[in-house]
DNA sequence: TAGCAAATTGACAGCGCTGTCATTCCTGCC
DNA sequence: GGCAGGAATGACAGCGCTGTCAATTTGCTA
């Protein structure tokens, strides 16, 4: 049979009130009940039932992913994130709750008003791009329902964690520029992701810090695919004066643009040098492999969790935490031809 | 304030315990009742607490979805299916719960019971590879959850969901016969894994019932990787008498050889048909585009879950399903040269 | 039309915990 | 040594629902 709060307080010989307090870490208990509490609960294996805490706790111990399946980064993206979301829940004894939103969808908020109302969590985890979405986070706010972004846009006095995608983007930049390219060709993810928006700021900068005019037909669109990298790549390709060097706002459009050298006969990276941003796995797998900044996906999602159910623990410990970037400089780029 | 079930029942001029039974869909209450219970329900937007529900009636509403993220196909695939298992789970009112597992570690079990003592998960969903790991299966037994899997192994009184995938390789491996190929080689997905075992039996199939020899040199090992791909690849490029056609285990692989292909200056399909298996969003922005299998792991995902919750609510009435596979006839497979 | 079984409905306790508030146990200090 | 005041502990009700079983109603049969 299970082991109750209650066996473990006669155990211990406290009232299962104290043995509460233990497990809720609250104040208030001496050095010793505790240890005697914290013993009895080991020896018993003791598991608090989740359902009893939530019912009679008001709070359901349940943190909700929320992300767009629909205009998503890429699937392995956000995999790595929701382990990270799930570490740092497991850790803390909390239950991870996934849930799909689209934003382009009519009853986005309905669905957001269901999740709530059916599974009252305590927290949200929030990823690209939905970061930013306005009625989403005055939902939230009007449930009083605290969050958590992973990359948000707007720096505010809001949790979660972000890396300084500009400047990362910047150095990938300038390792082309180190290499001797003048010719540098961006591909842009799709428009108003944060991410988009950032990378081809930092491109900009780069560029205009180094004194390079800046010709318009190197910048092109695309959409964060295999698909539209290799799209994009072939705009550039068909240019009377082709870029020596591209660098696409993710791993999988970077991929396409070395799919598509192969389609014009250049060769990677003597003829053109190619980077990427994201750090997937695939990027290692890539003959040669590709130079992209590595972005650390899993823990970023762990520490935006670990901030929310800070911040849910005691309120205003919770910060916007920023990661450290770093290059992964790897055989896709080279020297100038 | 939350409406609570007493406030229905008063609405409806019934006792609590009725409106309960009408929530369950229990038997013995009248039409008219159940009517008139039913649209208290609605007009109050009445939504059950779901830890009231699992204290009392000693059940969770939930369901945990294992997977390994070690040795994992893909996360797409995992994704994809994980859709699946959410949508179904959302259309009952259970909540859905993800769990990596990893097979290979030596705390498998440990946090498997962790996962039940903390959790309580009223049935759980197994996706490959964990669908046929004994001891797994044995302790689920042991703590009598009950599962429902994706493309287990083992056919046997289990619940879930399978797909003919022996005979859908064998079929595009036809489908490569007809365009005229003989050598074709297979890139054999990572060992025991059912999906590598039925793959290469329905390559096996389809070349024996044509009549060819088997060239052992054409089948190739690999690890489900794009990676793993061009390394096949490039042994298979690198044989005396090449392949005019290369059937991989999965997309990813498939993709692999494309890539590897173009360095050796093979056209894709004029020099070397490929064709993969699974039908990832990857295959059809590749170009020219694979031809694969499409394997309707959404779908599937959605299918398990279903099973099991019948089964849940009803002991006995869920099933191993089959679901139909096809094939997707694309640019990357043509006449043999 | 009485009489009985089956169908329907309801009363009530209790699932395992925590909030509230009362009680007891310590301190330090005059 | 006695007492105020805070720290530690405990008693008890109740969170929102369902299981059990008792009470009532209904539908038949004779």
């Amino acid at each position: 049979m299970r082991v109750r709060l209650e066996d473990v307080a006669r155990a211990a010989s406290v009232s299962p009130k104290t043995v509460s307090r233990v497990l809720n870490d609250e104040a208030n208990v001496t050095d010793a009940t505790r240890e005697r509490v914290r013993a009895a609960m080991e020896a018993m294996d003791y598991r608090p039932h989740p359902s009893a805490r939530s019912l009679a706790g008001n709070r359901s111990f349940v943190v909700a992913m929320l992300y767009d399946n629909n205009d998503n980064p890429s699937s392995t993206y956000l995999a790595e994130i929701q382990d990270g979301v799930l570490e740092a829940c497991d850790a803390h004894r909390y239950s991870m709750m996934v849930r799909p939103l689209r934003m382009r969808d009519g009853d986005f908020i309905r669905r957001l008003d269901a999740l709530i109302s059916d599974h009252h969590p305590d927290g949200v985890v929030l990823t690209p791009p939905i970061t930013d979405y306005a009625p989403l986070l005055k939902r939230l706010r009007e449930h009083k329902v605290p969050y958590a972004s992973v990359s948000p846009q707007r720096r505010g006095k809001n949790l979660g964690v972000t890396m300084d995608e500009q400047r990362a983007a910047r150095a990938i930049v300038e390792h082309l520029l180190d290499l001797g390219h003048r010719r540098i060709a961006h591909v842009v993810g799709i428009a108003n992701h944060g991410a988009s928006r950032w990378r081809l700021a930092g491109y900009h900068e780069a560029m205009a810090a180094a004194g390079l005019p800046e010709d318009p037909a190197l910048v092109v669109q695309g959409a964060f695919t295999f698909g539209s990298g290799v799209e994009a790549a072939r705009q550039l390709f068909s240019l009377r004066k082709r870029p020596t060097a591209v660098f696409a706002a993710n791993d999988d459009m970077a991929t396409g643009v070395m799919w598509a050298a192969g389609e014009y006969g250049l060769k990677v990276p003597h003829d053109l040098s190619v980077c990427g941003f994201d750090d997937t796995p695939l990027s290692r797998q890539l003959w040669p492999a590709l130079t992209t900044v590595q972005q650390p996906s899993r823990e970023m999602g762990k520490i935006a969790a670990e901030q929310l159910l800070s911040d849910l623990r005691s309120h205003g410990t919770g910060h916007l935490v920023q990661v450290p970037f770093s290059l992964q400089i790897r055989g896709s780029t080279a020297k100038a031809p």
